[in-house]
DNA sequence: TGTAATTAGATTGCATACAATTTATTTGCA
DNA sequence: TGCAAATAAATTGTATGCAATCTAATTACA
């Protein structure tokens, strides 16, 4: 066959298949918990950036609202968020609420947990880490 | 907030999100074959492993049957699989078609232009490509 | 100022992912 | 040999991801 079309010769299918292997990672952690890996990162978000409008939020995540809408609606659901109006009344802000906020300390042990999971120095981190960001920078960037 | 729970200083993110970007760089190509992703990857291993159990193009692909069943159903309504019995009749072989075989040379040129899309060097996607695999080694072997 | 173009968010439709369960078959071993 | 345990694939149910469309609201500008 065609060599280049060796998976093994492809950029893309480690890096796919490393990031459905490490959001795994988070399932023991973040099942109790009752939520998703996806929902993780939007808490991570709203963490930094409590009432943040959803257009920003998925900026943030590389989301759209076909994707952000069911969430946070589940989110809100499950009391974690509410969503308030601006001034701007097509923009929705999203708030956390105490029991959202609470969610903080409840995550905050999770990432030294995964990290001590990995077999990688924190050479190979920061080296991962910069190329995955140079790539992704490269990308984005052509993409809006 | 805590830190250690920015975004920023995750490498589960980063790799989430880059994977994403990746993916999408190859619609411009598979779009117009009418394929998707996920199903260029199993094309990429029906090439070098033509008549390969269910199971075992699951393995190559760290998909389970949940995601493989429908998939190539979809194939082989399209005429590019078919799916044959084996001596084990637990078990089903997914064959290629002359119309899946001639997917090969489709498919050919689209590493080329995705790798020319990327503004990486040849020792940055070796290293990232290494990283990559050393993680997916290390987690995928804990996970069986 | 009035309307066309733009924008934010929700909705729809389709294709994954994957855990859990089910069904058919095969294996292992008492 | 007979039956419990294990296995392969399909099915079910839930949650993304994302393109395309829709609706309401805001901007831009002739």
């Amino acid at each position: 066959m065609q060599p280049q079309l060796k998976l093994e010769n492809q950029l893309c299918f480690p890096l796919y298949a490393v990031s459905k292997a490490v959001t795994r990672l988070y399932l023991p952690y973040l099942t109790p918990l009752g939520i998703t890996y996806t929902q993780y990162v939007v808490f991570l978000v709203l963490f930094e950036h409590d009432g943040i409008r959803v257009k920003e939020l998925g900026k943030q995540l590389f989301l759209d609202s076909g994707t952000l809408s069911p969430l946070l609606e589940k989110l809100e659901k499950q009391g974690y968020i509410q969503k308030e109006n601006s001034g701007d009344k097509r923009e929705r802000i999203v708030v956390l609420t105490q029991k959202g906020k609470d969610m903080e300390a409840k995550l905050a042990p999770i990432p030294q947990q995964i990290a001590a999971s990995l077999n990688l120095n924190q050479e190979e981190a920061q080296s991962l880490y910069s190329l995955c960001y140079k790539l992704i920078d490269h990308l984005e960037e052509n993409h809006e």
